[in-house]
DNA sequence: AATGAATGAGCCTTCATTCAT
DNA sequence: GATGAATGAAGGCTCATTCAT
């Protein structure tokens, strides 16, 4: 059996620079970088108000680690398991999915919602979250796209995109809004997968590749 | 003729609250309501330091009235043009062609920047955005759904509304994150006129009413 | 009589921001720019802690209004009284008896220490006191000695100057450590005559335009 | 032969405190007490954080041994080697000689800036740069000026060690600031001969012991 | 009605110091 | 004996706010 002290806590209690990290994250989620103060941060950690300068040097840089901490909690964007060798539709379906339901009912809700708050913003840490994360899977759909739409230019596939990425981000950015206009319980009772169905059904539907959703048309 | 003093000007140059609310909406709109601060503000104005207190009570009520303003500039979102006899289509038709130009190229973007800032996260100044702004449109879009798809269930028409808006405001809230991704130039091509055509014909679309954008399909 | 209101004085009682200069030139002088607090000035002055940076900015900018406001106190250097006709040992005797008096016995202790502080590692403002306060005084000094000593050259000139000089400032710069080493009584008892009449006496008979202190020599 | 471990040197390169002292002469010296820290000090000397306290307990007895160490560094100024039977003249001369020489060209130029620092403004460590170092020279001149001055009184000896003292002083004191007001080219000029030199001259001048500078008198 | 002076709470940061190895 | 982690006190500064015209 392992000894055990006290400034070396058995590994599955977080040192306090985990803590600083989790704690940091969670209050610059809810309030932004400006408007959360160190204090709050350390006394959410359980550690003093020097750690900050002592761990991360500055409150900057306390942010920048926190939301490089928070890209990682919500998974690799980038390795979305969509295998090379299937149909462009069944790659674009899972991709879909996954992208909605990752906005909809992410694994670490604090985690994206600070990446979001970056991006609505990008300043200080936008470029780490650009790249390692949303940059992937943005070339990744519009590889889809291109395979999907043999016949279409640069522009009409990035627009596609956006057609796509808007719907997914649309529960991550708008939902609390929209909690506020219809009833909240209408809002809350749409489960993550069915809001992936019809992500993916709307989508494949615009692309030519689904029945609309209105019945037949005179299309 | 009375000379005109410096506190009555002639009506066509703005009060010293006019000019406050202008430069609150402009300050807000680009630092969030944290790290504004009321002298940013009264310099813009060529205002006093204390008329912010004088004129509105608190740096809070004027960011309030800062927002109210804001959506007056916007132009009144319910009141988009639709005649109620036009079919259905065209009715999307032109709520989305409006809705995507007001999103893509709005008239004061400023004034937008300001009030998207507000939804992102929903606090001081939100009900009223809310209500006088979004809920009209809202509504609108769900009656003109429901029309074009008489079949379909409440969440449905709820889902496919966040379709619509989600690729409408896609082009608001995820654009300087797009040019950071692919090239500016491609991005910023966009005019409004491509960008509502693509919504529209994409909705449509998926909803049935429009040629696919593949070309043929198995539908 | 005049009608008085609290924060319009009877101009006889100083305001804030005087009264700050002078706290600031005495805690400065006593501990020195770092060891210096604001809190400790702003204490001293009667003032908020805020009006440092109300009134001056902020603390090295206070520190060089101090150290500016230092000099005009100790009376201007550049302009002891020599009347251009007299004779050069009559102009060095003027000279030396007014720089050793105002060395020993000055008419702002406080105001000389601190200037003297920021001579003895020049930063900050060290400028401003060399050149409006020392320099006048150096050249004054310069111009003398040239006439005094007309077959001289530069340096004999400038190593003599600093002779002078080094007599003066000896009084301001090291009687405290003299009064550690022999009694302070013995060091107290020179007043500010007798340190002038040495000096005078000293610097002339060195220059030959005295009898040297020793009575007959074999020069 | 024993290996060595590292914290027993092998007598050639100094050990931890001995590193820390001397670069608390640096960084003492450099930026004053207050203006230094701790941090800097442990650095520069490659040491721990926490040495400064492990080996004198807190800052300011390091300050006091690194004054201390310092006066070691500059060479026991009471030792002058000064043949007892010379006569008073010759005495005075090698006096003034290694004086203005030490104080102009010293062997450790950082050791005599701390110790000018804290003569400056006498404090924690004064008294022993007083005792072991000052005043053993202050005695030794005041012996030497008996001689040389046999009917002077003790306030004309006294005063007349001060004139001596504040010449050599000035090249210590003052040369930083005679370099901002004349050019430094023609400060840095004065070697240190040319310095011991004049003050020798001078001096003896004054006292009846040698030519005045200034050629023939009146006196 | 409108303003410039002045304020105090609170922020981020730095620093010497200590504690537990 | 010597060290790296961690701490709390205190520093300078900013900011929204108020007061007395």
């Amino acid at each position: 059996m392992p000894r055990r002290v006290a400034s070396a806590p058995p590994a599955d209690e977080p040192g306090a620079k985990e803590r600083l990290l989790a704690a940091a994250q969670e209050v610059f989620a809810e309030r932004g970088f400006k408007a959360a103060t160190v204090r709050e941060i350390c006394r959410a950690a359980g550690a003093n108000i020097a750690a900050v300068n002592y761990y991360f040097g500055d409150k900057e840089q306390l942010y920048v680690e926190a939301v490089k901490h928070a890209h990682t909690c919500t998974g690799p964007m980038g390795e979305i398991d969509i295998p090379p060798a299937a149909p462009p539709v069944e790659k674009l379906r899972r991709f879909v999915r996954e992208m909605a339901t990752r906005m909809h009912a992410p694994a670490s809700p604090t985690a994206l919602k600070l990446m979001m708050r970056e991006m609505a913003d990008p300043g200080r840490a936008a470029g780490v979250v650009v790249t390692e994360f949303i940059q992937p899977a943005a070339f990744a759909l519009r590889a889809i796209l291109r395979e999907l739409l043999p016949g279409a230019d640069d522009r009409q596939v990035l627009m596609t995109g956006f057609s796509v990425m808007g719907q997914c981000l649309f529960y991550r950015q708008n939902l609390p809004v929209a909690e506020l206009i219809f009833s909240k319980d209408e809002v809350a009772a749409l489960d993550a997968d069915a809001v992936a169905d019809h992500v993916v059904r709307f989508t494949l539907a615009a692309l030519g590749h689904a029945a609309p959703l209105g019945g037949e048309s005179k299309a």
